[in-house]
DNA sequence: AATGAATGAGTGTTCATTCAT
DNA sequence: TATGAATGAACACTCATTCAT
């Protein structure tokens, strides 16, 4: 089994199902992308859903990976700063993933994993919200609508970012902090 | 042209399609739903396309009628409450609607509708702020970014109540609003 | 569903299937044969092995119908030629069916269905045997072989009948009988 | 050329071929059994078809190693008796083989070799009751229909005897003769 | 002599769409 | 207006075979 060929197909997948989603992308269109023969793909593949499923559970791994759990030793907006900027980076450096994660499709068996992903990042950020309201740095509310909505927004944002060539990704995840802790509401 | 056919055809539709998405639904499914034969289905739509066209254009229509552009004779806040409740509303008593709309699908055509839609409430969200900026209601923020992030959240919210039986719309909206103008920080 | 299509179908596939057997056999040849498309087919039969499946079972019950079991009452031996002629008869009538049933194919599941039967055969002569041997018509002698031994020698015969023109089932069932009750031994 | 990759390779064949057929046998199978790569099949064998092809000949040409004319120095029935017995135990110690060379499959190309060894058994056991007719042994008849039951009723006999671990080659041999010369028939 | 990655022709099956009744 | 049998383009997947190392 050449890695190199694996790679090849992970990455031409990746254009594909990004360019076209799932149901679109036909395995011919990635193999041609790839410059490989219809039998190879089937050598490191069993099939179509299973290439994506690796290339969704990649991704949501290295989301995993860039998200870190807040801690009370320093100062929590850094840190949330820090995990934003993460991911961020990783969604402009592999616009076309981000493409694909962010997408929802219908097979709810197929989008299992990112669901699974999404909801962990959901109770993260409710937690986080109930743990700063005891300690009084956050106000009381429905943590429970709140972390969909930052979660939401955040989904939202990084989707409208994946077209532009010229993203400061600094400024972009100030703006989203600003907007999380304090709303736009002036004074 | 029997009303009630083509008004049997898209229910079920609605139904099949929030069930499947898009590429899983099939012809024979929203058939056998609306209990028509084959034939018929062809009657009233040109393609399965069309049918999920109409049944978006019908939402989006609906939806637009819901958001009422701000005027300044009355409290912003109120009005904007109003157009969150107006939504809700419409998303909780239309959940397979909601379901379809929220879903994003790859194909780029198809999802035109819903997009475009999107977008201009994207567009209506940034010139409030903008305009709330102005008049020295909401602080200087990058609006583009910030108005993504508000719908972002809405829709997010909105996936989230779509389970769930027991939704107070007032108290949901209050909390959204008070997410979005005052942000999470306490004080 | 038209009886017509389906019988067009059948009849194709029979022809197909005993000239190529199941493996060589492709839907292609078999919609060719009946003059109807690709999808056609599919509406009729849910696969390749359905459609066999069919075929064989169909035989196998017009096979079961012409072999009576054996009574008292009359000439055991008449009952045993009526018997053969009337499988003969069939297996002349029908020779694409006799061809595929006469296959020994080797998927163990597709043949599931011949292999039960030529069983059943098996142990109904066999039976009729025990009862002769017990009458005293028939010689004591080893049944299990015996039996299976008549059951390869009609199954033989048959398929070297299936290539002549010029049969006569009378003569041949005689012959058979003579062999099978006093073997080929003068005196 | 290694003697020593070829046989196992053979060797694996014959299993394989066994048990699923010539259809259902994959390479792959093949190769795995045997424990080599699969390039190296195509160092000793020019195609699937011919390693079947190599190991039908290999028994026919044993077989016909067991199967010797009947002289008329001797009691011919002695010598039938050691040709039942010679392929008998053949059939027994190699059952795979046995399997292989008794499933009729259809590709006509294929068992064209098998086939023509079964003509020609058939014609040598014609031309034996020809002869036996001729010398007043064999009782008058159709011979070639009476040549073809008694090579199908050895042949499933023998397919009959496959599956079972105490076979006493000796007796079925006798049994086999019995039916054969004498029939079933009592007295 | 052996390997195993790569190939690509071949085939069963699906499903949106048409059309004669 | 309604039917449902028929259509056929499209596609995922298989597997015998090749060939560079």
């Amino acid at each position: 089994m050449s890695v190199h060929t694996r790679g090849r197909l992970i990455e031409a997948a990746k254009k594909i199902f990004s360019e076209k989603g799932f149901y679109n992308a036909q395995i011919s269109h990635i193999i041609d992308e790839a410059g490989v023969a219809r039998g190879t793909f089937y050598l490191y593949f069993k099939s179509k859903e299973e290439i994506f499923r690796e290339i969704l559970k990649e991704v949501v791994e290295e989301l995993r990976d860039r998200i870190r759990v807040i801690d009370l030793s320093r100062d929590p907006i850094d840190q949330v700063r820090e995990n934003i900027e993460r991911v961020l980076s990783l969604a402009l450096e592999e616009r076309e993933l981000a493409r694909i994660v962010l997408q929802r499709n219908c097979d709810p068996e197929l989008f299992a994993i990112t669901n699974e992903f999404f909801e962990e990042v959901c109770d993260l950020i409710r937690e986080s919200l109930d743990k700063g309201i005891t300690l009084g740095i956050i106000r009381p509310c429905d943590t429970e609508v709140v972390a969909r909505g930052i979660m939401g927004a955040l989904k939202e944002i990084i989707i409208g970012l994946l077209d532009r060539e010229d993203v400061d990704v600094r400024k972009v995840a100030e703006e989203i902090i600003r907007f999380g802790t304090r709303g736009v509401w002036s004074e």
